[in-house]
DNA sequence: CACGCCTCCTGTGCGC
DNA sequence: TGCGCACAGGAGGCGT
């Protein structure tokens, strides 16, 4: 469910709430095999949430004593407050009498409490690429990246080390936008400036319509994104291409379901 | 080291 | 109606 775009609107409405918070007592829901669905939460009892922030798709809390609570929605998670039934996997008191659920029906979420800035234990987050809302995300940097991989182009973006926070919507968009085939193992430097371009703007343009909702994503007050009816190659398999009306096809690539345009997509 | 396959988990929708 | 299977917005482990 969620990518940047969906983790943003999150945030924006996390921070006002959390910040200055103090964590009175943390509950969760173990399950043996997931090991690592909440590592070291219990850390965060009686700490201060300093604020809410985000890199690509993770949340990351700084809390007083220099730790960190990094939070990720995985497929399916969602932060409610005062909210229960059966999905919700975890729960924060807080000291103003609320109680912050964390909510995921598939648990490929994750909340962990870690040293500041240690990353070790989260791979994805230690190896991020960078922001492609601000100036880390340089169009000449990417197009060098993208120019040393071998693997297809969408594997790669969603790899989150080209660049942070692109998912299986955003990099079908932009690879649309960019008339880039999903599959390519070669864009030359042209194209990924174009593409460069693309991610920004599907992005921002999501954020300004508060992210994706199919089923499972909502805001923490319980909202839905309106970005859906906008999508234009993320799951719009059969339907003509909005640029040259061929019927939109999809297929499976690195294990994901792939939608794109076969004329103005080409390999 | 980089890549690509498979797994983690639960629910839903579809074809038979 | 019931069953079995494919698939779903993500990341990580492991083999090659």
């Amino acid at each position: 469910m969620p990518e940047l775009p969906e983790v943003e609107s999150v945030r924006r409405q996390l921070d006002p709430e959390l910040s200055g918070r103090r964590i009175e007592e943390a509950g969760w829901d173990p399950l043996p095999s997931m090991p690592r669905e909440f590592v070291n939460v219990g850390l965060a009892e009686g700490r201060t949430i300093v604020s809410v922030g985000r890199r690509g798709k993770f949340l990351i809390a700084p809390l007083d004593g220099g730790l960190e609570m990094i939070m990720h929605l995985g497929m399916t998670g969602a932060f409610h407050f005062d909210h229960d039934d059966p999905y919700v996997r975890a729960r924060l008191w807080l000291d103003d009498g609320r109680v912050l659920a964390f909510r995921d029906p598939r648990r490929f979420g994750r909340l962990a409490v870690v040293t500041a800035g240690d990353y070790s234990s989260v791979p994805t987050l230690a190896t991020l690429g960078p922001e492609p809302l601000t100036d880390e995300f340089d169009a000449e940097r990417f197009a060098r990246t993208i120019a040393t991989t071998k693997a297809p182009i969408k594997p790669f973006l969603l790899s989150q080390k080209p660049v942070a926070g692109v998912g299986n919507i955003y990099a079908d968009e932009a690879l649309w936008i960019a008339r880039i085939h999903p599959s390519s193992r070669r864009v030359g430097r042209k194209r990924a400036l174009v593409l460069h371009e693309a991610i920004r703007t599907v992005l921002s343009d999501a954020i300004e319509r508060e992210g994706t909702t199919f089923r499972d994503y909502r805001m923490v007050n319980g909202e839905s994104g309106r970005n859906a009816s906008f999508l234009v190659a993320y799951g719009q398999v059969g339907k003509p291409c909005p640029r040259c009306g061929t019927p939109m096809r999809k297929y499976v690539l690195g294990g994901r379901g792939t939608t794109f345009c076969p004329r103005c997509q080409r390999p």
